[in-house]
DNA sequence: CTGAAAGCGCTTACAG
DNA sequence: CTGAAAGCGCTTACAG
């Protein structure tokens, strides 16, 4: 049997009260008397039951992350950085993916588990903000990820209007002007896309370049599959791009993967750039350029605006944050 | 404020213990009472608290998940169905990276926060069977990946040494004979590395082609870069490979864009083949040869063990349970 | 600086 | 089929 917190203060010979200060690390208990429970703590092999503790003080350690795809490199990189952001309040990170399903994002706003868990770290794919401020559970909830609404929550996000803009001025500085966007999408939840494009649109009328809508190809889901396929059917329908401004990298990989097995170069034929800057992008032939949104800052302020919601006190309108990001030139483009 | 089990049962003029059964689904109340009861939960929006639940019942419905990165491609995969599986239980799923040091594999080991959770499912790098053997914590542990040792724990791996073979017996069939092998350790935590080793060294063999330990390159860590860095440095010192067997995918990634920056062709020049079957792997230039292990077998067998172990009555010695793989040909080799 | 006691919201023998 | 009551292991006013 596991030892409680009453089998040490028995054996120390002093109350329970006394044997939590020194657990909690209270001030106001005498130096003998700490030494003493420490003494018997480390002889019972004492760990305080997390369980009890929640039941009383209402708040568990554990914060939830919820992402569409663990297998997305994105999300992957973005998961680490949030469970190391976390390491830095004592927090252990629970991890849901949504597949972004509405369905499973609505529980996930409605809380998932919810008294197992302090706060909620969240990038949706299919609730709109009105659902988002529909939400039935109360914890604070930190928004990842682009929208065009504001002020369901807190939300953190990189200025993906400016980043398209940037990365699309670079290929048109590199002498490109026939210039495709891979990824559109209409769904109500493609914010991401929507302001790429966006950008895209900015930085062609910048360089007066005419937009034509023939050379933006939709993507459903934005994975290697879904940027190659959407490359082959640009081609097939007899668009010739010298450039492919792909909304993420995977799509990005994949495009690239098509454009070889047409037989076109990447760059000399097609330059290609992608968004998020995953690993596979340093590494792949050609390496790819990308924008880089720093990730490490997007999780520490998300972790940052939940410590706050969580701290006594609290309250306010929600906060919007944005993270920083650059470009990342390498052989693609 | 939040309704309490209480609250319903006054409304509903019933005791908690009815409602309480009603809640957990029990038999035995009457068919009038539950409707009245349920109309209740539903007016006051009762859901029940799972904190004191758990200190009640002992369990969380929480399970622990622990790898050594997340955003290694693999064990992204792999996360995804373990979660997946671990649905099909009603669990939720605590992701827990290790960076596969062995400070932080003692304490996953000696149980995070292990009243928070049921069960472990532990992909160890660094722990030795012993160390695995001596944890503190009593929750059923389920183990993951390749061990040279036994028994510590139930355990899920696929045939390391026959997968080794056989993809290295693939090469040799399609004609290579100079085949390097990339991703030896020397750790005691390298049991992969070895069991690969192992098996490359047995198809050498069966072909009588002889073994040269210049055609092994080490790589203490696998990601892309250890990869081409291990090439790269095998080519510098003058060994001239017609074929890679990869350890794993990253390397073999890595190993393909160092093969490409010296002007050699895969396959053409040098055959590469890896091992995980990794998403990447199906859309670079070239597609990677692999071999595939059943990630989703192995996260289902390794949920159920745990099911397994968490029953009532649970005993007998710890399960050794290999899950399937097979031979994903594809453009490099 | 320390103690006795209530209470967090459940589940579950025990009685009826 | 249902109720009254104990207890899971903590924390924290309240007293001293």
């Amino acid at each position: 049997m596991r030892n409680r917190l009453k089998d040490v203060a028995e054996r120390a010979g002093v109350s329970v009260k006394t044997v939590s200060n020194v657990v909690n690390g209270y001030a106001h208990v005498r130096p003998e008397t700490r030494a003493r429970v420490e003494a018997v703590i480390a002889e019972l092999n004492y760990r305080p039951n997390l369980t009890a503790r929640s039941l009383r003080t209402g708040r568990t350690g554990v914060i939830a992350l919820a992402v569409p795809e663990l297998d997305i490199p994105y999300f992957a990189e973005l998961v680490r950085h949030v469970v190391d952001a976390a390491a830095a309040h004592d927090w252990t990170v629970l991890i849901d993916q949504t597949g972004g399903s509405p369905d499973r994002e609505r529980i996930v706003a409605d809380g998932i588990r919810d008294q197992l868990i302090d706060g909620l770290i969240f990038s949706p794919l299919a609730l709109t903000g009105a659902e988002l401020a529909r939400r039935a559970d109360t914890r604070p909830m930190v928004l990842l990820g682009e929208r065009d609404d504001h002020g369901p929550a807190d939300h953190v996000a990189v200025d993906n209007v400016a980043a398209a803009r940037e990365i699309t001025a670079h290929l048109i500085a590199s002498g490109r002007r026939r210039i495709a966007a891979i990824g559109a999408q209409r769904a109500t939840s493609g914010a991401s896309a929507r302001m790429r494009l966006t950008g895209y649109k900015e930085a062609l009328a910048a360089a007066r370049i005419r937009f034509d809508p023939r050379r933006v190809a939709a993507a459903a889901n934005w994975h290697r599959a879904d940027g190659a396929a959407a490359v082959r059917k640009l081609l097939d329908s007899g668009v010739r791009p010298d450039a492919l401004f792909c909304f993420n990298d995977t799509l990005a990989l994949g495009a690239m993967r098509a454009l070889h097995e047409r037989g076109l170069r990447v760059p000399d034929d097609v330059a290609v750039v992608g968004f998020d800057d995953i690993e596979d992008g340093r590494f792949s032939t050609p390496t790819l350029t990308t924008v880089a949104p720093d990730k490490e800052e997007i999780a520490r302020l998300a972790v940052e605006l939940l410590a706050k919601r969580l701290a006594p006190g609290a309250d306010g309108a929600p906060a919007e944050l944005t993270a920083g990001h650059r470009l990342e030139l390498r052989e693609s483009a």
